[in-house]
DNA sequence: AAAGCACCCTGTACGC
DNA sequence: TGCGTACAGGGTGCTT
């Protein structure tokens, strides 16, 4: 079982760790599992890091953006991209660990604390960039911020010929949303999935757009969506509680909040969708 | 251009 | 009870 973190997950991440690494120094770091770095190999990662101030705690996408102090190089972007992927966890603890099985990067922060990357599935990605905006550059806006508007989001939907729940997926189209929310925005906006996004009618777009930010948005304020103990965690170990208000996600053979009809699940793009076929109809 | 698939991984669910 | 196997899922890269 698995809730994978998207835009809400890790603006919830984001929030918590800021009040708690802004202005701490990583004194050091320790990489268990050398894969987890992008782009350089675990020594370099560890000699650029050490001594280097956190300046502040963000998110663009599914991104984690952990900001730095210019160092001796003095670049004035640099930062800690953290992409959690299914599994990983970023936690700030006062033990070296609490489970040594799946800790793959550790940082030891100057308060004594320790700021652990864990991850089961071995997924997820810590890169060190010089420039964070240039590295995170090929994706797309973001569903929440106010230069996102309906006119964007019909140019996308015209632009392309594909599935309009291969669109919503894609990070360089929109930056954020992942299978959860894919499939209840388009559920609360009553588009099958399978429609071609290019079919959208001018009205659908709308509707398209509001289901988009209000889903992000109640998720943001329930601090996520967690559907097992196993999961997604904030990073105080409290669980999200969007849940709760999941209208097709993962609800195969329950009726439809809306209509009554058994929710169905097929594939698309290869991931698991759920969709009212009455509510969301194909032709 | 878009779709499909393998790959990266491992915990869990399921069938026998 | 225990074992083997299929499956889930975000992103990348390759093929169709």
């Amino acid at each position: 079982m698995t809730s994978v973190p998207e835009l809400p997950e890790v603006e919830t991440i984001a929030r918590g760790l800021r009040a708690l690494l802004v202005g701490r120094t990583i004194a050091n770091a320790e990489v268990l599992w050398p894969r987890s770095i992008e782009g350089m190999g675990p020594a370099e990662f560890v000699q650029r890091l050490r001594g280097r101030r956190i300046t502040g705690v963000g998110r663009r996408g599914k991104w984690l953006v952990i900001h730095l102090a210019p160092g001796q190089a003095g670049e004035e972007r640099e930062g800690l991209l953290v992409h959690l992927r299914m599994s990983g966890r970023l936690l700030v603890e006062s033990e070296p660990s609490h489970d040594l099985l799946h800790l793959r990067v550790r940082f030891q922060l100057d308060d004594g604390r320790w700021l652990s990357f864990y991850d089961t599935r071995k997924f997820g990605r810590l890169r060190l960039t010089s420039d964070v905006t240039a590295a995170l550059a090929d994706l797309g806006p973001e569903p929440l911020s106010e230069e996102f508007t309906i006119e964007q989001l019909r140019d996308l939907v015209r632009r392309k010929r594909g599935r309009i729940k291969s669109l919503l997926l894609d990070q360089r189209a929109l930056a954020g949303l992942g299978n959860i929310y894919t499939d209840e925005a388009l559920w609360r906006a009553g588009i099958h999935p399978l429609r071609s996004s290019a079919s959208l009618t001018g009205v659908e777009v709308e509707r398209l757009y509001v289901a988009i930010r209000q889903v992000l948005q109640e998720a943001v304020l329930h601090e996520g969506t967690t559907l097992s103990d196993q999961e997604y965690r904030g990073p105080d170990g409290r669980s999200g509680a969007f849940s709760t208000q999941l209208a097709v996600y993962r609800r195969a053979g329950q009726p439809c909040l809306r209509c009554g009809h058994p929710i169905e699940r097929v594939v698309v793009s290869q991931r698991g969708t759920y969709l009212c076929p009455v509510c969301q109809r194909l032709d």
